[in-house]
DNA sequence: GCGATCAGAT
DNA sequence: CACATCTGATCGC
């Protein structure tokens, strides 16, 4: 649903021109009041963005004086227009457009939403600074000329690669290792940053904190020279740690650009350390029943590490995960991890295992090699939500789905929609989280960087975000 | 034939 | 519903 609106919005206004621009090149809305159903719900999506961009952004102006050109270029970029000649000539923060060549009978919509993700959105970009967060998906960047990379997930080094050639990179020392040894980045262009420390780049006061998210994942503090402070999260989950950080306590946060995942107070979840114990708890007593039990968390890249190591711990046995993987586990250099790892599978009951491979299938042929050495799986998959409303932070109501003897946490089945939960191990803040950390950062602007391409989850975010900051007493 | 990129699936 | 990929198709060379 959503894409189909923001489809036809981009399709829309791009062919029939029905923006408006002002003598900055800022488009400008007239109050119609013309009853047209659809057209209403454009011009809604319109407005709520144009609000966001003057009510709720920065102080855009510093942005808009040093680089004057790029006004334009910029405002064009959020909307997602491209408009003809004009686009070409003012499009100088996105590579070339790419030649459209509708091959099948396909609506050009298809086309339009390539091109148009080819642009960096504004929020990726440090006002004042010639910093962009996150943003390597965009080819070189005009007026870019240090590239900040908050964390190593794939949606946000996407576009990192052995080829990559348009500025240097700055990140942790642990992302720094993962950069070069997983994507063969050229390590002339990688620049470690240590956490906790304040380095100088470009006259820009940059200092990385601990994000509490996947290993090597930093919050970024920049400290302009004109004493402006900036806060970027990349993706973080809240803690109360935090709030002893020196620098959050001791200076204060112009713009906070906020990780939004779960900015709804539908999300609630347990603190990782209930999930854990949850976990250890569970597979304590499975192992009781069946001490011939083979252990499995699921995993993608990197991140909830803690639930194979809390696991590993409380048994006390090692950890066995393929070659590619230790691999990359050991470049953490965590030494209680690294010490715990195993190269053959049947040295431990502890597996990690891609989280593709947690399905009753492909489990039960991974089983078969071990012979009787188990008798039966019990599988976690640690899951940003609960994905079940009634769940919420009771990890009791938690009810796994098994087949046979293989019983997996976190499978998801459509049929039980209701009752399914997996494992709420998150790496994100929960709602109550996030309104915390803002109630004690009290930032003059927050832009948040998730959820934002959706009209009515950026209107619901801001006035949540107008609602934490108005009140002077923290709720619960 | 290959890597890069994309839409869609999970 | 959303995360963080993964898969399979297509593109460009």
């Amino acid at each position: 649903m959503t894409d189909a609106g923001l489809y036809e919005f981009e399709y829309g206004d791009c062919e029939s021109s029905g923006l408006l621009h002002d003598e900055n090149g800022f488009p400008s809305f007239q109050d119609n009041d013309d009853d047209d159903d659809d057209d209403e719900e454009e011009e809604e999506k319109e407005e709520s963005f144009a609000d966001d961009f003057y009510r709720c952004g920065t102080d855009w102006s510093c942005l808009l004086q040093t680089e004057r050109k790029l006004k334009q270029a910029n405002l064009f970029d959020m909307w997602g227009l491209k408009s003809n000649s004009e686009s070409e000539a003012n499009c100088l923060f996105s590579p070339p457009m790419k030649k459209l060549k509708a091959s099948n009978g396909k609506s050009t919509a298809t086309h339009l939403k390539k091109i148009v993700d080819r642009s960096c959105p504004f929020y990726k970009k440090i006002p004042g600074t010639p910093f962009t967060v996150d943003a390597f998906r965009y080819g070189s960047i005009k007026g870019c000329s240090a590239y900040f990379l908050t964390h190593f997930h794939y949606d946000h080094y996407g576009g990192l690669g052995k080829r990559w050639s348009h500025g240097p990179i700055y990140c942790s020392p642990l992302t720094a290792r993962l950069v070069r040894m997983c994507l063969l980045v050229n390590p002339s262009y990688i620049h470690p940053l240590e956490l906790n420390t304040e380095h100088v780049i470009d006259g820009v006061k940059v200092t990385l904190l601990e994000a509490n998210h996947c290993p090597g994942a930093a919050l970024i503090h920049f400290r302009l020279q004109d004493g402006q402070c900036y806060l970027h999260t990349g993706d973080f989950r809240a803690s109360r740690l935090m709030q002893s950080y020196p620098l959050l306590v001791n200076h204060r946060v112009n713009v906070l650009y906020l990780d939004t995942t779960y900015c709804n107070p539908k999300y609630k979840f347990p603190s990782k350390e209930d999930v854990l114990n949850y976990v250890v708890r569970v597979t304590k007593n499975c192992l009781k029943k069946q001490p011939k039990t083979l252990v499995v968390v699921g995993a993608y890249s990197i991140g909830k590490e803690s639930v194979f190591l809390a696991i590993s711990k409380a048994l006390g046995v090692k950890i066995y995960a393929n070659a590619s993987r230790r691999r990359v586990l050991q470049s953490f250099d965590w030494p209680e991890l690294s010490g715990n790892l195993c190269t053959q599978g049947n040295d431990t009951l502890l597996h990690v295992l891609p989280m593709s491979s947690l399905k009753f299938e492909t489990l039960k042929d991974y089983l078969k090699p071990y012979g009787n050495q188990y008798a039966a799986v019990l599988a976690f998959r640690p899951t940003g939500w609960t994905y079940s409303e009634t769940v919420g932070n009771q990890l009791d109501l938690i009810r796994p789905l098994s087949r046979g003897n293989i019983t997996i946490y976190g499978k998801i089945s459509k049929a039980r929609i209701n009752i399914f939960s997996g494992v709420p191990y998150s790496e994100h803040s929960s709602f109550t989280e996030l309104r915390e950390f803002v109630q004690f950062l009290r930032p003059d602007k927050i832009i948040p960087t998730v959820n934002v391409w959706n009209a009515a989850s950026r209107e619901k975010m801001q006035s949540f975000f107008r609602e934490w900051l108005s009140c002077k007493k923290l709720m619960i």
